[in-house]
DNA sequence: GGGTAGTTCGACATTGTGTAGAATGATTCT
DNA sequence: AGAATCATTCTACACAATGTCGAACTACCC
């Protein structure tokens, strides 16, 4: 067997959910205190997760005020999920099929506006 | 932090895709000869997978004959990649957003076919 | 120039996966 | 029945990804 491919942690999400729920860049701190407003979490770790994220290319960082860094999330968090859709699509051997299956697990308004997204 | 939710190994995906090939239930040693033809891998292996799929629900087990066991994958390819894209629908904020995204990344093939499975 | 806020480095724990030898248990052969 | 056989389960170890930080480092501000 050769080497891996990639996770998703617990921690790295909510990072990225946090970023995504943000209006614009924030700083480690203002992402600390979103996810851990208890102190539960020391800043570093922040930090460390933050990096790898961005090896990963799903974090950008910007410098901000004085020494600071400004993180923002790559992509959108819907054209994250489509991307992720997309591979799933590539891997699912009769893709007919399995957008039907899709298709009838969706609710009634995912549906509608899965069409409307098809009309143009 | 609180426990995890897994993804895919290698080996785990390769299984995965040989019992979905396969016209129908597999014995371990089945597995192996088509996954590991050079005996690269031991049978235990492939065994040791096997036991931590049907832990996740993915495999199912039947008696076969003698005192052997068959497995089989416990959904259709297409069903699993369905259930992956719709896990990723409702963590994807704005669905119709994401479906938009999702749409154009599609090749013209699979447009088609997810236009006709929304048809009816 | 020294203090400080914020980052990078290095470290250690936990969990998931790949890998397989040893132990167990059922089937069959004589 | 007792022995030989052979598939499964148990136990174990290695390695990578992730969670978690403390310590070291460094740029900025006064």
């Amino acid at each position: 067997m050769t080497k891996r491919g990639r996770q998703q942690g617990e921690l790295e999400q909510l990072i990225l959910d946090s970023l995504w729920d943000a209006s614009g860049a924030l700083s480690s701190q203002q992402l600390l205190d979103l996810i851990s407003p208890d102190g539960e979490l020391a800043l570093t770790t922040v930090l460390t997760v933050l990096s790898r994220l961005t090896e990963k290319g799903l974090v950008t960082r910007e410098p901000g005020s004085g020494r600071s860094l400004l993180f923002s999330a790559a992509q959108t968090r819907e054209q994250h999920a489509a991307d992720l859709m997309l591979k799933m699509v590539s891997g699912a051997g009769n893709p007919a099929l399995a957008f039907s299956h899709f298709a009838s697990g969706l609710s009634a308004s995912d549906l509608a506006a899965l069409r409307k997204s098809l009309e143009r």
